[in-house]
DNA sequence: AAAATTTAGCAACAGCGTTGCGTAATAGGG
DNA sequence: CCCTATTACGCAACGCTGTTGCTAAATTTT
């Protein structure tokens, strides 16, 4: 949850995500590692350690006994203590995903969707597809909410479908809200790549830095990790990376301008020539590390996971030759650890991450 | 200042900085204005006023009747309590600007680097500038810090230059370190781009969206602000707009690579083809706002400011009728208000902003 | 058995924003 | 002229935070 002032109250939440996300990244920890991770103090620590025991997100794991001196407890998370569904809507289906507190998947189905569905029909799927995962699970309190990855143009402040591409029935539609209603949970709305690789970055905790996943699955999209927090842009829009120009002389594409990378790179696809696809998408890669400097590049998305040796090569290549060598300019390239489900499961995530991550502080807007 | 755990005088300085945002965006303001821009308490308001006019950072200036009821104390920020002082390194040249607290520019001034310079060099260059800009004024222990903007890449963490492109002497050094001891006075060392993309945040507040600072200068890049602080990467290398490949088939540059918008846009303006030139950035342009969807584009470098209506009559072109239409999707663009000034005045700004800006709290990494 | 070492929490504290309420300063109505 | 409504604003008490100073517990080494 994002707020404009601070208080006490978010100095609580804050040093207590701190905290979480220690527990989230290693197996088991103690009192010393947090101290060590987060630069809290350790009578602070103690502190954030019994509240989070008490609201049993964290538990003792025995104790480890140090060369000399009175043993230290270890902890760990509870992950089962708290979890959250995330839907990956895409055009013709609907892919859900069960995680818990720790960012692992327990449960994921696949359920088909009508051509030129309605809103109506995604809410009655939505509900199927909970009740189904609900009916050999008891949640008992433990579902924190429910996340939406779709297709964009959406508001993600406001919850909005604006005009989700190729699909009628889908202008301004306040999705959030009509999905709260149903459902009875908290909805939390966004872009399927933001949604994307805030599943790559909460899985990873602190460690991980500025970040992009593209997903190449019919279009071609990029999600922003950046300084911490997912990268949206000014109107939710951030992302449509498959409509940079490449080419100034190439095909012209839908969008209505000239060699835009993925018209490029789906007729070199489309003509079977996938080497040339992924060499093309890796220009686009590389474009992105000049610009935007980046630590992470995730790949995923259907039709590239099906070619994935192809693109990771093709990618791998381009990151360490196209770019100036330099030892202290290290940028990894890595398939998506949660392959298909990584929308679905980010979903997910970005409802943990709204009550247990980091709360980031905005400044009230005006 | 960044820092890694949240304590009370966090609480302070972050409440604090939000009506010094208020302050510095207006020409006055009272109470109720700071409460409703910034959704703190009245009381909270009341005790932060106290505390800042006890620092002399602002000041009452008369009253204000309402309609009805006690008059409001109205006031305004004192400018003249702070300054900085910014320096923009160039190949040839060393700019200075002394800024104060509200983003005014109250002195610039120009002089000639030798070829080749040495650190040595810039240290005293920079002395030389100082004395100067203090000699027909006084201080007094208003003078904040330094700050540097110069061409990297360099690690903005560590006050390093790794290897300025174009100037030899100019590899691994520490150069906020030397600054710092040579002039007695705390320096702050970053990117030209993101030096400037600072001074345009700075002087609008919390109103300033996502934004990106174009500079053409003997090369191309990009400062980003992005939200609600300086995106500088994971290497402080971000910006390197000029190397994004917008052309397959282009010619060679001398990054490597074939096609990069530097080298198609400096061979059409080498051929005196300005328009082209524009209108080659502006696909870059719009290749940024694809990808990162920003409220903001502002135009600087010497070499564009010398053609400026073409170039933003291209940009804004492009801008509005290349980027899906939409009466939600606005970008404003717009050339830089400070002019030739932009990069020194920012670095200052840097330093003000360290010091009385809206601090962020970055995790440790680890 | 005594000393050294490490872990961990209790208790007092300073400082933050919040809440409740009283007071100052003004305009308008009787 | 006085009273009331209205608006501005701060004092005082409060709950809560992390911090500091110190003590206690548990273990190995001497």
């Amino acid at each position: 949850m994002t707020r404009t002032t601070a208080d006490v109250t978010f100095l609580r939440g804050y040093n207590q995500a701190l905290v979480m996300a220690v527990g989230r990244t290693v197996p088991t920890f103690e009192r010393s590692t947090v101290v060590t991770a987060t630069g809290l103090t350790p009578q602070a620590v103690s502190k954030v350690i019994a509240r989070l025991t008490a609201d049993g997100l964290i538990r003792s794991a025995g104790v480890r006994r140090p060369g000399i001196g009175k043993p230290a407890v270890v902890y760990e998370l509870v992950p089962d203590s708290r979890y959250a569904i995330g839907a990956h809507v895409a055009r013709r289906t609907l892919r859900l995903a069960l995680v818990d507190l720790a960012g692992r998947v327990h449960h994921s189905a696949v359920s088909p969707l009508p051509r030129d569905f309605t809103p109506e029909h995604l809410l009655h799927a939505l509900r199927d597809g909970i009740d189904a995962i609900t009916a050999d699970w008891e949640p008992r309190g433990r579902l924190t909410g429910v996340g939406i990855g779709m297709i964009g143009p959406l508001d993600h402040g406001n919850g909005l479908v604006r005009d989700a591409h190729g699909l009628r029935h889908w202008h301004d539609v306040p999705l959030r809200e009509l999905a709260e209603a149903h459902l009875g949970l908290p909805v939390h709305l966004d872009k399927d790549v933001t949604a994307g690789v805030t599943a790559e970055a909460w899985r990873r905790g602190g460690r991980f830095g500025d970040a992009v996943l593209i997903m190449v699955e019919s279009g071609i999209g990029g999600g922003f990790w950046l300084g911490g927090t997912a990268h949206r842009g000014a109107h939710t829009n951030a992302g449509e990376f498959g409509h940079t120009v490449v080419d100034l002389d190439g095909p012209r594409c839908v969008c209505g301008r000239h060699g835009c990378l993925e018209v490029v790179h789906n007729r070199a696809a489309e003509a079977g020539d996938i080497a040339r696809a992924a060499r093309v998408l890796a220009v686009g890669v590389v474009n992105l590390l000049q610009t935007l400097d980046l630590a992470h590049v995730v790949l995923a998305g259907a039709d590239l996971l099906r070619h994935q040796r192809a693109y990771l090569a093709a990618v791998e290549e381009a990151v360490h030759t196209e770019v100036p060598r330099a030892d202290w300019l290290v940028t990894d390239v890595a398939l998506s650890s949660l392959g298909a489900d990584v929308i679905a499961a980010g979903a997910a995530m970005q409802v943990l991450d709204r009550q247990y991550g980091v709360p980031g502080l905005v400044p009230r807007q005006g």
